[in-house]
DNA sequence: ATTCTTTGTTAGATTAATAAAACTTTATAG
DNA sequence: CTATAAAGTTTTATTAATCTAACAAAGAAT
């Protein structure tokens, strides 16, 4: 057999968790075999054999002609293997310097990984983020959630009121940047003005009655509504 | 089939052609299939097997009862894995920290992500390097390899007359202590004394007829004797 | 040169992941 | 309430990678 080289749970259980996983968030846990089917662009067949053998794992809730669970225990496994997607884009990005658009296909690779040092170190040298370079949660190492509704500043509109949660961005310049105007995690912050043209923010917040922050500077800040 | 998963060549594929590179070396390019076996850990029918398919692509020359041999293109895909090998250990232990005795593992993992893109930034990243942290050349994107016979320096004996040829740790402290010193690549060095103790050499270069070099400083300096 | 050992090969079997074809259940539309 | 469509399952088959057991060739040792 091949789990020397695929790994205790392969590849492929991992790419089924995951799956299951992401769509049973848009439909309150439940899941058809068609979907995933669809998902994976693997027959359904198939899809019902591996369902059986997930379920033998305890990682699938399976009954006949039911839609698909996840069990906790698959639960927590998928959250692994999501965590090792989202760290790995977050290291992309932020330590290897691609773009947003262009780390979800390496990160697809890389997430299968068997190496837990290598991801602890790259949680380490990006001090343990919470959030994806899309505003995604990172789940912790146990696998759990922090499924908070995070929205950057610069979607939000003039009048809201939020508080500063997270940065995308961690390069030593952007957070000088934040450091120079006083902005951290925690900051309440106002949109005052958006201006059209550049959708630079007037924003106020402390000390600060009138701070004008680039759409650069607001893409890479995540907020809480309030 | 699962080539989807691993990929047009497997990576099961690229192990049999880094072991065959990898044992060829010892044996000018004959490998046995007891050998292979041995090194993979696979047992011989199944080796027979996988040289068939591999001939099969034209990867390795095969005749009954004859030593395996690989042909110039599995020589060529033996070398880019080898290469993918490499520049990921150099870049484990150059950008993320980790020590030389760690990286090995990991990098067993990572050398089969299929995405050109991710090594060639690694590779940008770590300015295009040519040999590994253990010395060993790194293949260039031809899988051409540079067979120079490099040693560290604090290899060398008392008396000895090399070039510094490549460093190991590209940190920036390490290379401003060597621009400190004027030791740069091409610089011819003689080992005048080696403190038995704590393996200090005191070398001469240039305008500088006596500088001590610390072990750690040594370990980290590829050179070539002439 | 005959025997024994090591090395290599063949044949047959297994497991994981897949698909095609045929069948069954559930849902939907008259 | 049937008839049909959609979704799900079963059965059978294939491919890649592996193994064990049995056999064959090469090499070494007397």
């Amino acid at each position: 057999m091949n789990a020397y080289f695929c790994g205790m749970n392969s590849l492929v259980e991992e790419n089924y968790l995951k799956a299951l996983f992401t769509l049973s968030q848009d439909n309150n846990g439940e899941v058809s075999v068609n979907d995933l089917s669809k998902h994976l662009d693997i027959k359904m067949p198939t899809v019902t054999n591996m369902m059986k053998k997930l379920a033998a794992k305890k990682l699938v809730h399976y009954e006949s002609y039911k839609p698909l669970r996840l069990t906790e225990k698959g639960k927590k496994e998928a959250a692994l293997v999501i965590r090792k997607h989202r760290l790995t884009e977050m290291y992309l990005v932020e330590k290897m310097g691609f773009g947003w658009d262009e780390v979800h296909e390496i990160a697809e690779q890389i997430e299968h990984v068997r190496a837990p040092e290598f991801f602890a170190k790259m949680d380490e040298l990006l001090n343990y983020p919470k959030i994806d370079p899309h505003g995604s949660p990172i789940p912790d190492k146990e696998g759990r959630i922090e499924w908070n509704e995070y929205s950057k500043l610069s979607d939000c509109k003039e009048g809201d009121s939020v508080i500063v949660t997270a940065v995308i961005n961690t390069s030593d310049e952007f957070l000088k940047f934040l450091n120079s105007r006083a902005i951290s995690l925690g900051v309440r912050i106002r949109v005052e003005y958006k201006e059209p043209f550049d959708n630079t923010m007037i924003v106020s917040y402390g000390q600060h009655p009138r701070e004008a922050l680039s759409h650069i500077v607001c893409e890479s800040l995540l907020v809480e509504k309030i």
